[in-house]
DNA sequence: TGACATCCAATGCGCGTGCATGTAAGTTTC
DNA sequence: GAAACTTACATGCACGCGCATTGGATGTCA
């Protein structure tokens, strides 16, 4: 049962790795090329523009963002950073805390973002529908 | 049908996220903390290690062994850079083709790899037998 | 043999990340 | 209300990564 359950784990890990892998990798590389986006930053617009729907005026603190998604603090922090020069985020302090900063999608934000989605979704279902489709990617080792 | 599919693809890839990160933070964080050694590294030494066995004679070309894991060519380098330093790994010239570098576990290399190998094992018994388990990690965001 | 394309590995470089720390603001305790 | 603690976010720093380039070794073709 141990080398049973040895060899189950290992070879789900290693099929973990390739989706994980191939998959981020292609939505880095696509996102990068037809979006000017990062994943990371990508990730950050998702957040803001699924909740905001069509009117821009949803707000969401660093926080809350934050315990959505795989990202320290700080790098959370530096990503918002470069949103905001890029022009897709402002930063807005927060009434009732004023440690708090909330996060809001500027119009361009919120464009760029329903521009990137498509190219998103069609990633996840190029590599987690067929899993032959999801062969080792050309770039990104 | 296609909102049924955009559905699955997200929650499959927001489970393949969560079981990436917090299995890949906690091997990392406990070969770290427990033998010194960071993910990548410890991945060289287990194809190195597990073609080997017992005698330290196996030797896997760079080339080779990057087919084998996700990590660019430059990384490699430098993570076999990195197990060299600390006497785990050596480096040698290939008779046929010199150009070419073939790598081999030192018995000291061996060695810490099967220490490390049961951290290895039991961590991803953890997080991919149990999804329950597999809980928000505390450090690694 | 000489010129050119190919392949393997190392290195310069910039970037994004996490950790540790700093600063400011809120909370608790007395 | 002052001191001690906690929370939210930004920043200094070191590190590992991928990309592009370099350098050396091989193969190919005339």
């Amino acid at each position: 049962m141990e080398a049973g359950t040895d060899v189950d784990v290992c070879t789900k890990w290693s099929e973990t790795l390739r989706v994980y892998h191939n998959t981020s990798c292609e939505l880095e590389n696509e996102l990068q090329a037809k979006h000017d986006l990062g994943l990371s930053e990508f990730e950050v617009l998702l957040i803001l523009g699924r909740a905001c729907g069509e009117q821009a005026g949803y707000k969401a603190r660093m926080k809350d963002i934050e315990a959505e998604m795989y990202l320290s603090q700080s790098a959370l922090s530096r990503t918002v950073t470069r949103l905001e020069k890029a022009g897709l985020v402002t930063r807005a302090a927060c009434d009732f805390d004023r440690r708090a900063n909330f996060l809001m999608l500027t119009p361009s934000g919120l464009e760029r973002f329903e521009a990137a989605k498509p190219t998103h979704r069609a990633v996840l279902v190029k590599h987690l529908t067929d899993p032959a489709a999801s062969a080792r990617a050309e770039t990104c080792a």
